[in-house]
RNA sequence: UCCUCGGUAGCUCAGCGGUAGAGCAUGCGGCUGUUAACCGCAGGGUCGUAGGUUCAAAUCCUACCCGGGGAGCCA
């Protein structure tokens, strides 16, 4: 008899009542005397494996037995369609031969601290949740690559070494490069430029590096941008091409990802909303609405509504607890775990009660000029259902690239797109200055070295045009796509600062 | 850099001056349709480190180390 063909979990529905093979690993086994329930994981999904010890040869018998979680095993059996089960099949097991014998494996199916998980990332990314995010996450690679190339941009990658820092030398990784001074790059957006006015739509897709002392859900030291640069566009331009690249990743995500945002529990329809219609919000007028007397009253509606969430919490808190005395043991387990969901959630109601104060006190004095801080962002949000663009802010606060609007000399041609839900920044950039006496003053009056620019300077010598471009975060990105709280689960080996292992 | 919370079994945590505990994981036993399966038994600890207070310290005090969250800054 020849072995039944090699298949994956993902293509089982090809294969309904036949004999097939799968490889993969031991997710989890529920057993009784005669019986293995194994969840076999390979990469593709999971899927249960129902071991029969009436209907096999006793060397599977003992493989079974013998598997721990993690075992590699290869297992033979019949697919059969289940409604009830994860991926909507069973195998029916005729053959099963144990790999490797994993030793005890530290993530077990219980809950772990982000201390643990973290130290253990080369294991964790094994788990379901992990598993969903970072197919998320190629997901929203691919959308951006096709989004572009459909488009006739041209991919270009952006140097990573750098010999100049452009912006806060504080915020630069700073090397030895023989002799002489290197940086990690911090944006490949000059050199974008430089492409662009060589190839007319072009985008970079790499990593990107801050020293940033931040320690915070929506920081990472090594972090990956894309940066288109067009030339012949202007802001409005730039902001209709990101809005129509967001909306081409969440579009993709929620057609081609429903068992990864399932898995996720992601509320999707803050998602579909985001299909299209982003408001264009002046930095004048998210000014007068973080001023405003609807602010102030959504803050106290929040606040108004963790209270009563609070006082629900702890009714039903106190419920469990008396219940608890005369409950079963497996009601002991349930009501012990649903008071520890409680006991964090409270925690972080608290802490919000804390903060929200502040940020309405500090939306309040907020003064025309300043730069929004990330409370600032957030309250702003909420008065839209979808990501907005925010244009047009004070030049002070903005990088001296910036091109100055010709009807208020004030405000540069800055834009950024803020997420909804909390979210946040997620894509920052603008119209580029394109006059060369402009941009000289500019690089004095920031204090930066003159020569470290000259080769940038040529751009607006020969044949400067009007040309826009934008960064996309991509963690902050899959981040919101996935409605995580924080955005180290959304590369495979986050690097924070401090963070190195694995 | 500042504010704040934490470090107790392999993991998640309780204990908060008086003999170190639970659940999960592991091992053994039971159970032929389980869904973080269940039931019984067992092994498993320098209570972050160093000082101090006390008859007595996981518990109180001081310093340091490590981590989480937040602020600033940013994608």
């Amino acid at each position: 008899m020849s072995t039944p063909i090699y298949t994956t979990i993902s293509a089982l529905e090809k294969h309904e009542g036949e004999l097939v093979t799968l490889k993969g690993w031991l997710y989890n086994k529920r057993s009784s005397k005669g019986l293995h329930f194994i969840v076999l994981r390979d990469g593709t999904g999971l899927c249960q494996c129902v071991v029969n010890h009436g209907e096999i040869d006793e060397s599977s018998w003992n493989g079974a037995d013998e598997s721990t979680q993690e075992s590699a095993i290869e297992i033979i059996g019949r697919v059969r369609a289940d409604e009830k089960q994860v991926g909507g099949y069973e195998l029916q097991v005729t053959a099963l031969t144990l790999l490797h014998k994993a030793e005890e494996y530290p993530i077990t199916p219980k809950e772990h601290g982000v201390d643990f998980l973290m130290n253990h990332r080369h294991l964790w990314l094994r788990s379901q949740r992990q598993w969903a995010i970072l197919r998320i996450r190629n997901s929203v690679i691919m959308s951006i690559h096709n989004f572009f190339q459909e488009k006739g941009f041209l991919q270009m990658d952006a140097p990573i070494l750098t010999g100049t820092a452009v912006e806060g030398t504080s915020t630069l990784f700073e090397m030895e490069y023989f002799g002489r001074s290197a940086y990690l790059t911090q944006s490949g957006q000059l050199h974008g430029e430089a492409m662009a006015m060589a190839f007319g739509k072009i985008y970079t897709f790499g990593p990107t590096f801050r020293a940033e002392k931040s320690k915070t859900r929506r920081h990472l030291t090594e972090f990956w941008m894309i940066e288109p640069e067009m030339a012949f566009y202007d802001l409005d331009m730039a902001m209709q091409l990101a809005e129509d690249m967001l909306s081409r990743i969440v579009s993709d995500a929620l057609a081609n990802c429903q068992t990864e945002l399932q898995i996720l529990e992601r509320d999707q329809e803050p998602l579909k909303r985001s299909l299209s219609g982003y408001p264009r919000v002046s930095y004048d007028k998210a000014v007068e609405i973080l001023k405003s007397d609807k602010t102030a009253q959504m803050v106290a509606d929040k606040i108004a509504g963790l209270q009563q969430e609070t006082s629900d919490l702890q009714t039903e808190s106190k419920e469990g607890q008396a219940a608890h005395g005369q409950a079963k043991k497996w009601e002991k387990k349930k009501i012990d775990a649903r008071e520890i969901e409680i006991q964090r959630r409270l925690a972080d109601i608290e802490e919000e009660l804390r903060n929200l104060p502040k940020w309405l006190e500090s939306a309040q004095a907020f003064e025309w000029g300043g730069d929004f801080g990330g409370s600032d962002e957030t309250l702003i949000t909420w008065h839209f259902d979808r990501p907005i663009i925010v244009h047009r802010f004070p030049h002070e606060f903005k990088a001296f690239y910036m091109k100055r609007d010709l009807e208020d000399d004030r405000v540069a041609l800055g834009m950024d797109v803020l997420a909804p839900e909390g979210y946040g920044e997620i894509v920052g950039g603008g119209e580029r200055a394109t006059d060369l006496a402009f941009l000289q003053s500019q690089v004095k009056k920031h204090g930066l070295p003159e020569e470290a620019f000259t080769w940038y300077f040529d751009l607006r010598r020969y044949g400067s045009v009007t040309h826009s471009g934008f960064g996309l975060g991509l963690e902050r990105t899959v981040t919101w796509i996935c409605g995580l709280h924080h955005l180290r689960e959304t590369i495979p080996f986050a690097r924070t600062l401090d963070r190195l292992y694995p």
